[in-house]
DNA sequence: AAACGTCCTGTTACGCGTAACATCTTACCG
DNA sequence: CGGTAAGATGTTACGCGTAACAGGACGTTT
């Protein structure tokens, strides 16, 4: 019978055909270069074969794997989820394969699964930081692969930074709700990461500017609609006649939103609520939510078009692209005076 | 200067203590073997050179990489991100790297994705359909690595299938809304694939059970709120008498409560609505989604595990693990009689 | 002191696709 | 018909970590 058999190789291709292996890989590469009369016996001995190429070996000489390394925090966080998406459309038709790792927003996790990344080959990386450990830029710095960080579009801790201004946009919708006469605000923040952060500084400014004291309500669970239901009743108890929630995303701001219902507080008359990024649920809402519009999908896409001219050998452009965010007011903010 | 040096190898760490590569490659992987003297100059010499570990030749003599190729439809899709999460929380600390991909319910993206990561050498594949082109059950034959199938519990196409029984859970949402009283009910489908097939299965044989006219509404569009909330209106053109509607998922049915909102409609008195997976703001929303809860997470973790089992060695288990639905009749159908 | 064992390090060979170069054939030119 | 070019195929070497085996140093046993 058939003992345990082994996937077939280039070399089992050429010896049915009567070859060597060099002409099958030609007929592969560069199928202009093998005669007519070979190449069908060639494809024929594929097909009954069942050839399937295998990357490996030229990655062990070339070191490039056609690989790209993309780290994020999260997967469920539908932020990235978007980003991927946006990734992903550009790289995959370039025919790049993405290796994705996620690291639940732990440094150390981060230098773990980068080492790995790197021990697969992987030609370049994108990362949704902009603050790494020591470690971290050491081995990319040694690996010598270029690098994309995501999200923020502060000044890039390694060589490139795409994103938008979580601090100025922050700012800006902190100003639309004091405009809109919501002005005893709180700002619900969960799972600290830096974007949060800058975030939070970005509110905290356009408060102070206006003479107003902020709030923050913090926790280190990750968001979700039961959690903004829950900072909704605390924020009640520590701040009994706010009028505004401002939330680090949808999801936390959606979760409030319902938790005043349940409480009969009307939106936006006594609480105005805004969330943070826009999602697709923000806008079909009753009533639509207030909200930040992040360019994340745009993100991805820059990120893959700005790797892939790297890997073609240009130089970095821009150290920092800065994409424009949106506010839209929805319905859950006082109507404009 | 430094002209354009690579990356470290374990020659060059060798050289720089006066051994050989095997005495490294053994510091490594047996620390043990190697007296101690050694291992503190050898630590050393891999601190200052930064040496980042190379998979690649092993991967190439052993053809094990250590890797598993997951192959999902969607990224966007919760459901799916939900399983990874759960499939991840097994496979990471087992110390094997997860190499994603997805390929957008097209059968043939699949093939190409599936031939790309047997391309790296995974070691075995976790699919998200049970249907599958002859090629893809060709190559992976060939290939020789274990194969899990997830989401249905319909019999696997390859060797093992683990999910839930898609059909029985929508025949059970069927008759709990018929036994709410909602009769005259539309199914909301979107991106007909195979699982939404297998749902309006169960929801037809229900109706015509109790000797109802099924009836569903199509598109080949993603599932999203505005989707829902659009599919929603052409229902009530087409039956301007309904009073249910069960959803091929937790968005197509939140966006078309929220239509039902604008429109004026109460929900349930008038019409029910119910959907399926039960994420999280289904349980946050006011009111509370009908919905049937799915063991996504459980479905990534089983995975994982059962592939994990048969790399160690052992034999395929179950052929079918099917696991248990949930129904969470919420506040968005009549109360019960 | 011969025989054997233990501990440590070195040597050799291997995996497989491909770039670079070598070789052979055939064709065409003056 | 020698010479050269173009086209097709073969040969060689390489990438780098590790399993398997070999060998040297030292200690212990009888």
């Amino acid at each position: 019978m058939t003992a345990k058999r082994r996937r077939p190789t280039l070399q089992d291709v050429a010896d049915r055909v009567g070859v060597t292996k060099m002409t099958v890989s030609r007929y592969l590469k560069h199928p202009e270069q093998v005669s007519s009369a070979l190449r069908e016996t060639i494809q024929q001995a594929l097909d009954e074969l069942g050839y399937i190429p295998n990357k490996v070996p030229d990655i062990l000489s070339s070191a490039k794997s056609h690989a790209i390394g993309l780290l994020v925090p999260s997967l469920t966080n539908q932020v990235f989820a978007e980003m991927i998406r946006g990734f992903e459309s550009v790289v995959e038709p370039a025919g790049y394969q993405t290796m994705l790792a996620h690291y639940g927003y732990s440094q150390s996790a981060e230098e773990a699964r980068i080492a790995t990344l790197l021990g697969y080959s992987v030609d370049g990386l994108i990362l949704s930081e902009s603050f790494h450990t020591e470690r971290v830029r050491r081995m990319i710095k040694i690996a010598g692969v270029p690098v994309i960080e995501l999200m923020d579009s502060v000044s890039p801790a390694i060589e490139q930074a795409i994103g938008f201004d979580n601090t100025a946009a922050a700012y800006a919708m902190t100003e639309l709700m004091i405009e809109r006469g919501h002005r005893n605000t709180v700002y619900f923040a969960a799972r600290m990461d830096v974007r949060t952060r800058l975030k939070i500084l970005g509110y905290e400014r356009a408060m102070r500017r206006h003479g107003l004291e902020p709030f923050s309500l913090q926790t280190e669970e990750a968001s979700s609609f039961t959690r903004g239901a829950l900072l909704l009743r605390q924020a009640l108890v520590r701040r009994p006649n706010l009028d505004g929630i401002f939330c680090t995303n949808d999801d936390l701001a959606i979760g409030a939103f319902y938790e005043c219902q349940r409480l009969g507080i009307p939106v936006p008359q006594q609480i105005g609520i805004a969330g943070f990024h826009g999602h697709d649920i923000a806008a079909a809402m009753v009533p639509r939510l207030a909200t930040v519009v992040t360019p994340r999908e745009e993100v991805g896409r820059l990120a893959a078009e700005n790797l892939l001219a790297r890997l073609r050998g240009e130089p970095v452009g821009r150290p920092v692209i800065d994409l424009p965010f949106r506010l839209e007011a929805g319905e859950s903010l006082r109507p404009a005076s």
